[in-house]
DNA sequence: CAAAAAAGAGAGCAGTGCTCTTGCTTCAGA
DNA sequence: TCTGAAGCAAGAGCACTGCTCTCTTTTTTG
């Protein structure tokens, strides 16, 4: 938070910045797999073995260049939400909906080293947790406020998967119904698959009108956690 | 199809099973990134030179061990179909996708290669496209057979989507109605949205009784494409 | 001001995908 | 059945990778 002290620590966050810029650069051109330790010092003008001061292995670099890719998402997606603020429930969901999608689109390979293969060790580590919620969380809030008015319909349950949804409640969001928190995490599974359908060519010679389609099936999966936009407050 | 005249040829087939059996069990034990050429010929007592005389690239051994893993999903779920052939739609659906999600648990390396990052180019061959298609084929089976009953409702479709629905229930099944066709590919690609944040760890900290929630989601797809299992002519 | 900590430079190790050349074996046509 | 051609294995080698270790220089700190 608080400006360095010293010049080397000055220094020291300037360079890690511009270690994972260069290595942002080479992971979007190239994909993961070509995302080389050496390449990037080159490209720095710095000899590899000093790059291991500031990132001791190719996958603490990697851990680092996910973390931001789910802030960038994140934030992406809060813009998105914060632009459309006034408007329906339904209208805000597809709003950052959309955001995901078009993130994901912009970015496919930052979007394939959080959401596809989880490329170092087969946990993520915990730091990855916070900044992965953060999509979660927007939507989280989005049913939150639409199901407040009158009239809301609560998506059905399975009398067997009512413990499970309320110990998922109680974790995620204390203040919303069971059934409709066991829906969202559902839908928030849902729209990764869109998502990553389309980015990884599963819709090629299937879907063209990816635009049309997404937001519908976003519509869709809107109604699948309740969110309906009868008599909101609003509007 | 015919046995192979030449000894030649019988011991090529034979090398080259060989070499992707090896293949596929390096993939399945560590992963796409650690599979190395040289580490298949080593296990295999042949130097790493003369394997390029069966598989001219390393992508292109990946992309031989994609399409046998879309053949061996295929298989498991079409064998899970048969097992409950006589099963309401409802539940050849659900049965379907659980096999689906226990092929994906059982070889969580071969589904990263297929579903998650693509690694070989940017766009995967023409050759893989057939053996991808099989569970789609499959649900597509189940759900033509499900609305051949009366009293099917059919999901909702929005306005602007119709073109491209009826172009897509043309392409893929031209005796569906738009509307389930359409519903029918976004139910396809949410429930890889399931089967890959449960496998990637998405679900971690938030979904505990993964087993539950996943049928109940499964089910809840079905609804959205339609099936129900009000009048079926069976059981 | 001196001791200690941090940073960079370079050599080096083991591993990788891939190419090329050299022999040997098997096949197919005369 | 013999011979030229094609298929195949082996080995050396190139350019690259992640990573470690040592050595020197710079900066910070007690």
């Amino acid at each position: 938070m608080s400006t360095p002290h010293s010049a080397r620590a000055r220094a020291r966050i300037e360079v890690t910045a511009a270690i994972k810029d260069e290595a942002r650069r080479q992971l979007a051109s190239e994909g993961a797999t070509k995302l080389s330790l050496r390449a990037v010092a080159r490209e720095l003008g710095m000899v590899s073995s000093a790059l291991y001061r500031y990132f001791p292995s190719r996958d603490d670099l990697l851990t680092a260049l996910i973390i931001d890719a789910y802030d960038s998402l994140g934030e992406a997606a809060e813009a998105a939400a914060e632009a459309v603020a006034d408007a329906t429930p339904t209208r805000r969901w597809i709003a950052v909906c959309e955001a995901v999608r078009a993130w994901s689109l912009a970015h496919p390979h930052e979007y394939a080293l959080i959401y596809g293969s989880p490329v170092p060790g087969y946990t993520a580590p915990q730091s990855t947790v916070p900044p992965a919620s953060r999509v979660g969380l927007l939507l989280i809030g989005i049913v939150r406020d639409a199901i407040k008015g009158p009239g809301v319909t609560f998506p059905p349950l399975a009398p067997e998967l009512r413990p499970e949804a309320e110990r998922l409640a109680a974790e995620i969001a204390p203040d919303l119904p069971p059934e409709v928190a066991a829906a969202l995490v559902a839908a928030w599974a849902q729209l990764f698959g869109l998502v990553g359908f389309e980015l990884f060519g599963q819709f090629n010679r299937v879907v063209e009108d990816r635009e049309a389609f997404f937001r519908h099936a976003a519509g869709q999966l809107a109604l699948g956690v309740g969110i309906s936009d009868r008599p909101s407050a609003r509007r």
